[in-house]
DNA sequence: AGCACGCCGACT
DNA sequence: GTCGGCGTGCTC
């Protein structure tokens, strides 16, 4: 039996299997989806096993027997596997890289090697100039068995030739193996007695200068039951040593016992039963019920307006697929998943839900998703990466807020959570609902049939013969019929003419004194995107830039220090300018405290939670904002896109917007998109409950249609309007697009290699039979720009050129582009400069 | 990615 | 004469 084997070496040479003998003693347990320790170019690495087969490719001769099965179940599955190859082709990832982002990081194993003495009674005095062993072999043997070479090399630093040396020699014998980094977490636990009689005996018999110990052991009689060492020690308000005697007494028992870290322990979720649903609701149930009970696999655009009861048709269609005994996973932006998001899941489902998010430890990740393995869980709740919980039979998968870019995945592989979501979906059978209030222009294009088919999802790239598309499922109305909030645009030019210069016009002003007098709440948005912190000389113009990447540095202003967002690079903020050494040097601060000192001059004694990247990095932080705010402990809630997430406060009747206007001119095609999905959804954070809610938005551009079409709430308008600036222009949704980025050191190599593949792609374009490259009428085509300078021209010393190549229909772009890289690159397919692809790109800065 | 093999400069 | 520079090639 052969095994075919991915080995974990994220490189384009060695991005195929490779095969290995499984020795006999394994036979039977590895298989599709195992991971093992493979022996490889001279080092032990970790490896997935994607193909068993009956003969191998290669000679037999040159075949290695696996070293090392990893864990007893294979953390992937077939489907899975497969799952990985397809996202590596799509994306033009590395297999391991795919297959790596399936699995949590504590099984990211790394070799670990230990070294013992081959022959114990030679003389080794030579290997040194000393007299006797030198000192690390002495080491060895006083240890009398195997020693880990990290520990080795730590105490040796100055040793490592000789050691390496030893190795070579057959000296010291070193033996490979793959260590996982994950940790079991153990728990001292105090065991009832196991002969009672005797027990009872001690009990009575306690002297009585021990008390303690006395009460304890009375304790472990009654209960009987097995309890945690910290538990006892609070229940019975004593010490750990206490306890300890009784056991040293023989009388209980302390074990370590192995527990799963619950990150949610302690807490209790008031368990929820189903709400009636409202008619469009019901609708909406029955649609995505029909799907699920024939175990199609068909996806719907759950378009809902802010506050029409999204949620509760999630929890209803995942208890129908429950019944069916399939699994149900649903996808939350990150930023949303906020404890009161969680709660609502856990509070149907109780214990069987596992929630994979960022800010869990790495243990509490593997434990959250074991849970979903070992099939203790049915509802996995997670950010983008909990698309790939390996549940057995997914029957639902459930994207919130489906429009937002979070779900692109920004490092390789640089997949779209939604369109592997919809693959997936379609391995299993399963029923996939993309809600949102703002639906992405592509997601809306699929399921309202504007394009045909073929060119809407990206997923029916590879299969044009599937009918593609989503169905949409509309739902206009708020529950309970409450009105939406009425919004206001107020235009900043007439505040200017009318000789007001704060950052609040007039009517805001007025809005939030009149809340304060209330003591109603606000939520204040500062759209900041795009916009960062930088340092001036208001002199001469001078920006402090990164030495190593063209892009200005950020200010921070705890530790007066200026930071690279891309490679780390940090340095004091000067004192002076450094070009003309005047003094007028202006660290412009966090917009958002600028607002939050300006809001404390106005309003004397108000209280604000500022919410943005400098108040929640720390753990935890951004619950603990907002659980003061629902507890009314402030009366503006002040932040970046942050606070327009999915939040539900029922005293927050106001919705200020400063400044509507900052992401709507970035040289982005998403711009406007970007900003009605924002101002949309702050405003549905108003009068969500009893009191009515209203909206005011400061902008310079008070006739844009991004603008005014969220000022009616109108986003069949909005969608008319960008659909037509999107064909006009032949992006997204009318055409895909894949940027192709090069970075070298040299800018000269770069030039070259840039030009030979655009010009090397144009012409594979031309003779692929896309007669002339450009179809007239517009159904296929594919047209290559650039390359030119990337948005950010030089990053870690790199210079950097794109290219964006738009295409349209079945045009096998992927394979054009892998075509070309290899013609340009060396007999063993090395690029002459380093090539990165983003397909689908979310955000082209 | 690492590591070995291989062909040309400054040193004991 | 050798040690070692990192260019090219390979890893089942």
């Amino acid at each position: 039996m052969i095994a075919k084997v991915i080995v974990d070496v994220p490189s384009r040479a060695t991005d195929r299997p490779f095969d290995y003998t499984i020795p006999a003693g394994l036979i039977g347990w590895v298989e599709i989806g195992s991971r093992v320790g493979v022996p490889f170019g001279g080092r032990v690495l970790q490896g997935f096993v994607i193909g068993l087969a009956d003969y191998a490719d290669v000679d037999v001769s040159k075949l290695k027997p696996i070293a090392e099965l990893l864990d007893h179940v294979p953390p992937l599955s077939p489907d899975l596997v497969e799952l990985a190859q397809w996202i590596s082709e799509k994306y033009f990832c590395a297999l391991t890289t795919a297959l790596q982002v399936m699995i949590p990081a504590a099984l990211k194993g790394k070799a670990d090697s230990v070294v013992t003495i081959s022959e114990e009674e030679q003389d080794y005095s030579w290997l040194h100039a000393g007299e006797g062993d030198a000192p690390w072999l002495a080491f060895i043997r006083a240890s009398g068995g195997p020693v880990r070479m990290a520990a080795l090399q730590e105490r040796f630093p100055d040793d490592a030739a000789a050691i390496k040396q030893a190795i070579k020699l057959g000296i010291l014998t070193e033996q490979v193996s793959i260590k996982d980094r994950l940790s079991v977490r153990k728990v001292l636990t105090v065991y009832p007695p196991d002969n009672e009689a005797l027990a009872q005996e001690a009990l009575a018999n306690y002297s009585a200068r021990a008390a303690k110990q006395q009460e304890v052991l009375r304790y472990m009689l009654e209960n009987r039951e097995p309890i945690t060492m910290s538990a006892l020690v609070e229940t019975l308000s004593t010490t750990s040593g206490t306890i300890r005697a009784v056991a040293d007494k023989g009388l209980i028992t302390l074990r370590e016992v192995e527990t799963q870290r619950d990150p949610y322990a302690g807490r209790n979720f008031k368990r929820t039963e189903p709400l009636p649903l409202t008619e469009g609701q019901q609708a909406v149930y029955e649609e995505i019920a029909e799907a699920l009970d024939a175990e199609a696999s068909r996806v719907f655009l759950l378009h809902g307006v802010t506050g029409s009861g999204k949620t509760e048709v999630y929890l209803q269609t995942i208890e129908r697929c429950l019944q069916y005994e399939r699994q149900a996973i649903v996808l939350v932006p990150e930023i949303a998943l906020t404890p009161q998001m969680v709660e609502r899941f856990k509070g149907r489902f109780g214990d069987s839900v596992a929630v994979l998010h960022s800010r869990l430890s790495n243990g509490e990740r593997y434990d959250e998703w074991r849970k979903i393995r070992e099939g203790r869980a049915q509802v996995a709740v997670g950010a983008r990466s909990a698309v790939f919980a390996p549940f057995q039979r997914v029957g639902l998968i459930i994207i919130d807020e489906e429009h937002e870019s979070s779900y692109k995945q920004e490092e390789s592989p640089k997949y779209h959570a939604r369109d592997v979501a919809v693959r997936r979906a379609r391995q299993h059978g399963a029923a996939v609902v993309l809600g949102s209030a703002t639906p992405s222009l592509e997601s809306f294009a699929a399921a309202s049939r504007i394009l045909s088919a073929a060119s809407a999802f990206s997923v029916s790239d590879d299969s044009a013969k599937s009918s593609g598309g989503a169905a949409l499922l509309p739902m206009p109305h708020r529950v309970g019929n409450r009105p939406m909030p009425k919004v206001h645009l107020i235009d900043m030019r007439d505040e200017l003419k009318a000789g007001n210069r704060s950052m609040f016009s007039r009517q805001l002003h007025e809005a939030l004194l009149d809340r304060l007098e209330k003591g109603e709440q606000s939520v204040l948005l500062l759209n900041r995107r795009g916009y960062s912190t930088f340092v001036m000389c208001r002199s001469c113009g001078y920006t402090a830039q990164c030495p190593h990447c063209d892009i200005s540095l950020t200010f921070h202003q705890k530790s007066r220090v200026m930071r690279c967002h891309y490679c780390g690079h940090a340095e004091q903020a000067p004192e002076k300018c450094p070009t003309c050494e005047s003094e007028h040097i202006r660290f412009f601060g966090t917009g958002t405290q600028r607002v939050e000192e300006e809001l404390a001059k106005l309003f004397p004694g108000i209280r604000v939670i500022r919410m943005d990247v400098d108040t929640t990095t720390e753990k935890g932080s951004h619950e603990k904002w907002l659980t003061m705010f629902g507890e009314r402990k402030a009366d503006v809630l002040l932040g970046t896109q942050m606070v327009a997430k999915g939040l539900d406060f029922p005293y927050v009747t106001l919705v200020g917007v400063i400044a509507a206007d900052t992401s709507l001119h970035l040289p982005d095609f998403r711009a406007a998109e970007k900003t009605f999905q924002l101002l949309t959804q702050v405003a549905g954070r108003a009068g969500r409950h009893e009191l009515l809610g209203e909206v005011i938005v400061q902008t310079y551009n008070p006739e844009h249609y991004a603008i005014v079409s969220a000022q009616h709430h109108d986003y069949a308008a909005f969608v008319q309007e960008e659909l037509k600036h999107r064909r006009f222009m032949s992006y997204p949704p009318f055409c895909r697009l894949i940027v192709v980025t090069l970075s070298d050191e040299q800018l000269t190599l770069l030039i070259t290699a840039g030009d030979k593949l655009a010009s090397t792609l144009r012409q594979l374009a031309y003779e692929s039979g896309v007669k002339g490259w450009i179809d007239s009428d517009g159904s296929r085509f594919i047209d290559i720009l650039g390359p030119v300078a990337s948005p950010i021209p030089r990053m870690k010393d790199r210079y950097r050129f794109q290219c964006m190549i738009k295409y349209r229909g079945n045009v096998g772009a992927i394979d054009l582009l892998k075509q070309a890289i290899s013609m340009i690159s060396g007999p063993q397919g090395q690029p002459p400069v380093q090539i990165s692809v983003d397909v689908d790109p979310q955000v082209i800065l």
